[in-house]
DNA sequence: CCATTAATGGTGC
DNA sequence: GCACCATTAATGG
């Protein structure tokens, strides 16, 4: 992989190359806290970029020159670890931030990010970014708040790890994924493969269909294909409860 | 139709 | 108990 900076696709500019002001997504930090004075500055230096399904936009390694604000779609935030193995820290949807851990010393990025989902990202430079946190504090303390909430999960996801079976960390990757994306119509509201499953629970995608097939069996899932329904939740945190941890999403 | 993904079985640590 | 490899079945474009 090389260390090339992240590549802007400029195909041509996007018309719906929406100005923060007019923008829709009330769950965006940038939207929620600036508003009036520095939003100016945003607008004009802000890079919309859209992503098609399974489009990599961060390279582990690339350097820094700024983050990115998911406006629309679905990404996943993964680090390639012992012989290629993908492994998935997050998940992440509208409004949510990606690539905030290169914001302090790190030079490059430590992650690498890819739509799931047809995505529209909003990317801004590192030194607006810092200006603006400088500026305003409600701005700084909504951010501090989210990297409190990151690491918590962080520190909860090396305990399930080196803590839980595979059965137990399957289950656990199913509940956070119904916490997050919840429930249409019986199934869970984001298709993933079983592979990405095993990416984020730690484990090899066969381990994934294992599980899944236990759990069918004992009535606990319902799948149909790439759709999986988790129709009694309490049952399955049921399972996981003595590692009695829980939420945040 | 072919290609990708899912499911199941065997083996070794 | 789990990862890794191999084979077969199912699925979808």
């Amino acid at each position: 992989m090389s260390s090339t900076a992240v590549h802007i696709r400029s195909k041509k500019r996007l018309f719906n190359d929406v100005s923060c002001k007019s923008c829709q997504n009330e769950r965006c930090l940038i939207k929620r806290n600036l508003h009036a004075i520095s939003l100016s500055k945003f607008v004009e230096n802000k890079n919309t970029l859209k992503c098609k399904k399974g489009q990599q936009f961060i390279m582990e390694g690339a350097p820094v020159n700024g983050l990115f604000f998911i406006l629309k779609g679905t990404v996943k935030v993964f680090r390639t670890g012992i012989n290629g193995r993908e492994q998935i820290v997050r998940f992440a949807k509208e409004g949510e931030i990606i690539g905030h851990r290169g914001f302090g010393t790190e030079e490059h990025y430590s992650i690498g990010a890819i739509a799931i989902q047809e995505s529209v990202l909003c990317y801004f430079s590192k030194d607006d970014l810092q200006e603006a946190l400088v500026e305003n504090p409600k701005f700084t303390y909504d951010m501090m708040l989210f990297y409190a909430n990151e690491l918590n999960r962080s520190e909860n996801k090396v305990k399930s790890i080196s803590q839980m079976t595979v059965r137990e960390r399957v289950i656990d990757t199913l509940l956070y994924i119904y916490r997050k994306f919840g429930d249409l119509k019986g199934f869970l509201n984001l298709p993933l493969s079983r592979r990405e499953y095993a990416d984020y629970a730690g484990t090899t995608e066969e381990q994934v269909i294992r599980v899944f097939s236990a759990l069918k069996k004992e009535k606990l899932i319902t799948a149909q294909g790439k759709k999986i329904g988790v129709p009694n939740t309490q049952l399955l945190r049921k399972e996981i409860s003595e590692h009695n941890y829980f939420l945040d999403s």
